[in-house]
DNA sequence: TGACGGTTAATTGTATACAACCCGGGGGGC
DNA sequence: GCCCCCCGGGTTGTATACAATTAACCGTCA
């Protein structure tokens, strides 16, 4: 792997996980040392986070990584349920049969293992649920629009809200992936745009409930 | 300025003016010659514009300024049409009066200024239109918002159309954006979200028509 | 004691040097 | 004559050295 895509990578995981918390003030040298790798190649995995909205420049202080508001919250979410329903809207276009029928084995063992509860469960099902949304992009065909929802979609808020989530939010978010195979199979892209809006607006509220009566 | 942001300046400027075509490749050496800095700076330059979606990197080869298909511009027009859509609609909800009150201004200057035609009244109308959907944005009070429409307004693709708009293409525009202010000012964010939606789709169509018979 | 200023250490920003890699041209083999 | 391989120029990718800027500490003075 190139430097500055290990730089990239390590640190992008490192604040997902927690390991560097919001404004945090992030230090090149010590990425370049944890990376094994120079400053060079560091600094422009530093300006691809800051483009994906992980990090925060400020003249001569350097990277801060970004914080968020109640507002920048709604806004993530309100342009997630946008992108994700126009992706969908495309997806129903011009899904592949192949595409069809892996959203399905995904959204399939995505309901299952939320049921069964089996050793490490939860990763699980967030990782079918991540792959799902994925798929979808890549049936969408549009660089343009992948690239948009990136920014959006690889958040820490995002992908750490699944833990979160009540039996009742799991049961609601698998049934909606299923309904949005059905959609798509179906070749109905306002039923797919709608059941996709839908999806994010009741991750939107879980999220809400959550933080309302909490810290920040 | 910065060695960095003067790079970036210099290089984006020339994209979008078609020095540099779509599909030419950029050598960080000339671009370093011709902004006078090291070719350091020169790839913190290109990372960004790669970030915003003005060129595309192929490992080892370097930067290619970005091409489009039809598909391309569909999703860019659609994704604009969403996303200044709920610009419009934040901007309903929070703008300050003196905001509203320069909307209206520039509206009003580029009615005007589309009626008289006096000297250089293209640019001045490119100018105010500009400055208009930025006003708006920022009385969006969205930073998130602000950072994923700049990849999508700020294209050659969307600022040059301006150029090919019929007079009543240009009516139409500054209509649009008299009702624009109109909704805010009545504190109506569907009105001004359906309203904008309605102006980025009009742009769509002018787009369309240009293209459909020509080139590419 | 508190505020101000100078000095210094740490960090970012830039330039330069060097290594790795790609691509095209020329020569040799079949 | 055609194909393959090797090599050299040019470009990207990375490391290191140096300049510019910041922030903090410490001592001095009111």
């Amino acid at each position: 792997m190139k430097a500055a895509e290990k730089a990239y990578q390590e640190l992008r995981s490192s604040i997902i996980d927690g390991s560097h918390p919001p404004g945090s003030r992030i230090i090149e040298q010590e990425v370049a040392a944890a990376a094994g790798v120079s400053r060079t190649p560091v600094r422009e995995a530093l300006r691809r986070l800051e483009a994906e909205g992980l990090l925060r420049f400020v003249p001569n202080q350097g990277a801060f990584v970004r914080s968020w508001n109640a507002q920048d919250v709604e806004d993530i979410f309100e342009l997630r349920a946008m992108l994700e329903g126009y992706a969908a809207r495309l997806a129903a276009r011009s899904a592949s049969d192949a595409q069809v029928a892996e959203l399905q084995s995904l959204a399939e063992q995505q309901r299952d293992a939320a049921r069964r509860r089996s050793r490490g469960w939860l990763n699980r099902v967030a990782d079918l649920n991540a792959r799902f949304h994925d798929l979808l992009q890549e049936a969408a065909q549009s660089e343009r629009l992948a690239a948009t929802l990136a920014t959006l979609s690889n958040l820490p808020l995002v992908l750490q809200t699944f833990r979160d989530y009540q039996d009742e939010d799991l049961e609601r978010s698998a049934h909606h992936h299923l309904e949005l195979v059905e959609a798509i199979k179906a070749r109905d892209p306002v039923w797919a745009e709608s059941v996709m809006h839908a999806h994010v607006m009741a991750a939107r509220r879980v999220f809400r409930t959550l933080h309302s009566n909490g810290k920040d």
